[in-house]
RNA sequence: GCCCGGAUGGUGAAAUUGGUAGACACAAGGGACUUAAAAUCCCUCGACCCUCACCGGUCGUACCGGUUCGAUUCCGGUUCCGGGCACCA
């Protein structure tokens, strides 16, 4: 770090900053209430091993907020930690045959070495892991207290089930409806598990997203969709010993129960009680109800499987006409919404129109549109066509809103009248009432796997389960198993297993289910903010909560964030905490992308190649024409961008970059490639051409002399030590082209108003979290101050406020190489440490202009530009442009109809 | 299938949210420096047309249509790509 060394060398100033700022504790946040706060958390990484790009990306993001905000004068927390839990690791322990603790602790270390060497300012002193038993006992001491209020329950659910290893599989593990390692088809299962009554918030997790400003509004649309509230009727379709064998309703819910008397048919779920009823004495339809459990649990898989349906040969009355409706089985009928049953109305509903065509049931309907009309079409061959319209195709307006036809009494409502008189009826005769449901279902945290928190629950053949008493919390998880495919190894821990029940103190068996990963990250940012409390938080948790600002993958949009929205308000309720909401502003950053090369190989199956053993090949214009591999120069096949994977050889490594051109290169790059949601395709040029801005930065610094004599940029009347006042003349331009001196940098006062422009622009970007125009600000800063003249007292100062500017400007991206400047140029010793220097100011008289060009449109496209004294009115202007040469040729003859002024923008004169 | 996004030069992108489309870069091409290379610096760079050249013109933000003096931005429709769908995290 000689001052004279004109090379950039960040292998040597990367290591030697990181070490001291850890042994300064430099970014060690303690509660001081004489400034604001500022937390900040990325999601908390899972440990695979390496970091990987969208790692780097993420953290980075939150260490340039952190570290902007902190010179603006925040106190800021931006700790991290370990999802340490969850499937990889048992994954990883069956094909290395070690235990999932011993290879998570592994990875845990070395990630952290590469946080370190990446520069992220975090707060390693707030560090969590969330297989650590000290941090799980919250997990279990919190599920205990839920477990009291009613929060926490049993009951049954269903699963993947692979009936060759007797084994649940997590969604994951089932690729075609198969088992991943046995092949076996799967199978849904009823099991026994514990679910958290996340329904009971579901109105004020919905309210709440209206107030929440500080979220992007398409992650709270897709919450306010998942939650699903519908406004709707119950209706009961009772049926009697004569059809059924015994008297009861069937109970449905509708959003439209203004279709009513369009209900042809009753559709139930293959787990529903009269299906399994119906099928005692029908063999058809138990091995129809048998097909119906084949396959995932998934919605995704049940949406897009064909709609299949069978009769169970039961009726049920329709509540208002008696009539009787058929009761169907249906694939499409889930048991776990609503009551597990549907009115059919296929008249009005498009899935219900596509069940009644392909069974040939009636359709029938009720709802008319002015100028419009379901077309009539030929009766059914067989069942009851005996009235109705019967249109040959759906069309989405057959489910709008209209009037009521063949309803009886109803008839001539419209569906908004219909709807708020049928609910007081139905209740009147007891069959039904007005109704909200959500699409939300209660949480479901019971895991049928080993490397995971365990749920503190002791069976006894006496007194069921019983809790683990909060006294003997936690329940620590034995760290030395070796999963092998075939189940949870803890059912064969005897030292796990047998216990004594807390109740009565015979012999008994500890659960071992697991909880849910997501209940360890619903709580995670409160565990940094009251690190090592003896208690789930104590105070410093009101102090750093509501978390400032959240950043991570918009994958998380809808479960981590609304997993840890109920926690929070679970918590608030039992008086933990003071807030309503966790996350008061959230960042939803994009994904990391590869280009995927590929071949096919002789056997026809696919040979991947790296992307930096690929080149292209260009035309005669510069445009890729094809691609060819750099091993053997023959042609490979591009087969569009995805994830790294290291299948597909796309993978790129962070530290192979970090190795060849230092942390600072490869975080300045990821910040520029996007702005932060937007997703990133990798390019190594790209790295490459950040690596050549730092060396630029590096010369220009180290070629700025006489910083302390010229200009203070610190003293509060800097503004007015502004060096066109100090005695420099502009240099002659060359005749002739007048754009090009009005942006003639080598001009001090345009420099300055160029300078101060950009910082104007930078610091808004910074504000907005735009990180990809601040690098670009940057380098705007830097093509400007490289033009500065340097033979002249204004240009040396000038050279020096830019350099002051820059260097701050540029240091959350880049901390390591802008650090060492600030130091080789002498501002630490003037100023103190770049960590806390001021946030550069934008000085107010730089920015001043006697004139300035609007964009002169004639009837809007653009015809050139007019110059105007910055301070005219609009009235001025109008009367300016009307005079314009410009103006003047091209309305001719014709006449202005008017002239619309945007000021300081553009003119526009319409003809 | 359902919900939410996205699409701008050869490439990544910008346009402070209705006001000059392509800032800032990457790649490419040309030039300077150099014995040479690397590094560095300078120039050109959306398409088409006119022109010796300058000047200038037309088109252009996935596609079709609309609102507006003016649309990458707002509205309706379409296509393709990405994310989520409750046990990947």
């Amino acid at each position: 770090m000689d001052a004279r060394d004109n090379h950039y060398h960040p292998q040597a100033i990367e290591p030697a900053l990181q070490a001291e700022w850890d042994s300064a504790n430099a970014y060690c946040a303690s509660e001081d209430a004489t400034k604001p706060k500022f937390y900040c958390v990325s999601m908390l990484p899972y440990p695979s091993g390496k970091l990987h790009m969208g790692h780097v990306r993420n953290y980075t993001i939150s260490d340039v907020m952190s570290r902007q905000l902190r010179m603006r004068g925040f106190n800021v927390l931006h700790p991290m930690g370990w999802d340490a839990f969850g499937l990889p690791a048992e994954n990883a322990a069956m094909k290395n045959n070690v235990p999932p603790a011993k290879w998570t602790y592994e990875n845990i270390a070395y990630m952290k070495k590469q946080c370190k060497a990446m520069g992220w300012g975090l707060d390693w002193s707030r560090e969590v892991a969330t297989c650590d038993p000290a941090y799980y006992k919250w997990n279990q001491w919190f599920f205990l207290k839920m477990l009291e209020k009613g929060i926490a329950y049993r009951k049954t659910g269903v699963v993947n089930w692979d009936p060759v290893d007797m084994t649940v599989l997590a969604n994951e593990q089932v690729i075609d409806g198969k088992g991943w390692r046995s092949g076996a088809p799967v199978e849904k299962r009823e099991i026994p598990m514990y679910y958290l009554r996340i329904t009971d918030y579901a109105d004020e997790l919905l309210a709440n997203l209206d107030k929440m400003d500080g979220w992007p509004s398409e992650v709270r649309l897709m919450q306010k969709n998942w939650i699903g509230k519908s406004v709707g009727a119950e209706i009961h379709f009772p049926y009697d010993e004569d059809s059924i064998g015994k008297s009861g309703v069937l109970k449905v819910f509708s959003t439209r129960p203004d279709t009513l008397y369009g209900a042809t048919f009753m559709a139930v779920a293959a787990e529903h009680p009269l299906a399994l009823q119906a099928a005692q004495h029908n063999a058809g339809l138990t091995a129809f109800i048998e097909e119906c459990k084949k396959g995932g649990v998934t919605e995704a898989e049940m949406a897009t499987q064909e709609k299949k349906g069978m009769p169970t040969g039961l009726f049920c009355l329709h509540p208002l006409t008696q009539k009787k409706l058929p009761i169907w089985v249906g694939n499409y009928v889930l048991m776990g919404y609503g009551e597990g049953a549907v009115m059919g109305v296929p008249a009005h509903d498009e899935r219900d129109f596509a069940f009644a065509k392909k069974y040939e049931l009636r359709i029938q309907q009720v709802v008319s549109w002015p100028q419009r009309e379901i077309p009539p079409s030929p009766p059914l061959s067989k069942g009851g066509a005996e009235s109705g319209g019967f249109a040959d195709q759906w069309q989405d307006w057959y489910s709008d809103d209209g009037v009521a036809i063949a309803s009886e009494d109803f008839t001539g409502l419209t569906t908004a009248q219909f709807k708020e008189k049928v609910g007081a009826v139905l209740s009147a005769i007891d069959l039904g009432g007005p109704r909200t449901t959500f699409r939300l279902r209660d949480w479901g945290v019971s895991r049928q796997r080993y490397w995971g928190t365990p749920v503190p629950i002791i069976h006894c053949a006496d007194c069921g389960p019983v809790p683990v008493p909060y006294a003997d919390l936690p329940v620590v998880l034995p760290e030395d198993c070796v999963p092998d495919g075939s189940g949870n190894p803890l059912n064969k821990r005897d030292d796990f297993l047998k216990c004594a029940c807390p109740k009565c103190s015979k012999p008994a068996r500890r659960e071992t289910d697991t909880l849910d990963t997501f209940v360890d990250s619903s709580l995670y940012f409160m565990r940094y903010a009251s690190a090592g409390a003896p208690t789930m938080v104590d105070a410093r948790n009101d102090y750093w909560n509501p978390m400032d600002q959240y950043i991570g993958g918009i994958s998380h949009a809808i479960l981590h964030l609304l997993y840890a929205r109920f926690w929070t308000k679970v918590m608030r309720d039992m008086d933990l905490l003071k807030y309503d909401e966790p996350f008061t502003k959230l960042l939803t950053q994009g994904m990391v992308l590869n280009h995927i090369y590929l071949r096919k190989n002789d056997k026809g199956g696919i040979d991947y190649h790296a992307p930096d053993s690929v080149e292209a090949k260009h035309d005669e214009h510069g445009k890729v024409a094809g691609y060819v591999s750099k091993l053997d120069g023959k042609p490979v096949e591009y087969n569009g961008v995805g994830t790294m994977s290291k299948s597909k050889l796309n993978g790129v490594d962070p530290q192979e970059i970090v190795d060849k051109y230092g942390a600072d290169s490869a975080r300045l790059f990821v910040m520029f490639a996007a702005p932060p949601e937007l997703t990133i395709e990798w390019s190594d040029a790209g790295v490459e051409g950040a690596n050549r801005f730092l060396n630029r930065v590096w010369r220009f610094v180290s070629g700025v002399t006489d910083v302390k004599a010229t200009f203070d940029w610190k003293s509060s009347d800097a503004t007015n030590q502004s060096p066109v006042d100090s005695g420099w003349t502009p240099q002659a331009v060359p005749e002739g082209d007048r754009d090009r001196l009005k942006r003639d940098l080598s001009n001090i006062r345009n420099a300055r108003l160029e300078l101060h422009k950009t910082l104007s622009q930078a610091t808004f970007d910074y504000g907005r979290a735009q990180y990809n125009t601040v690098v670009s600000a940057c380098m705007k800063m830097l093509n400007t101050l490289e033009k500065v003249p340097t033979d002249s007292p204004a240009g040396v100062a000038l050279r020096a406020e830019g350099t002051s500017i820059l260097l701050r400007t540029l240091y959350p991206v880049t901390p390591h190489i802008t650090t060492a400047l600030w130091r080789q140029v002498g501002y630490e010793k003037l100023h103190g440490s770049l960590l806390d220097a001021p946030w550069p100011e934008v000085a107010a008289d730089a920015l001043q202009q006697d004139e300035i060009e609007l964009v002169l449109q004639i009837n809007g496209k653009t015809r050139g530009k007019v110059t105007v004294p910055s301070k005219a009115t609009r009235e001025e202007v109008e009367e300016l442009v009307r005079a314009d040469e410009t103006v003047l040729k091209y309305v001719g003859d014709a006449t202005i109809k008017k002239v619309i002024v945007v000021p300081g923008r553009l003119v526009n004169v319409v003809i």
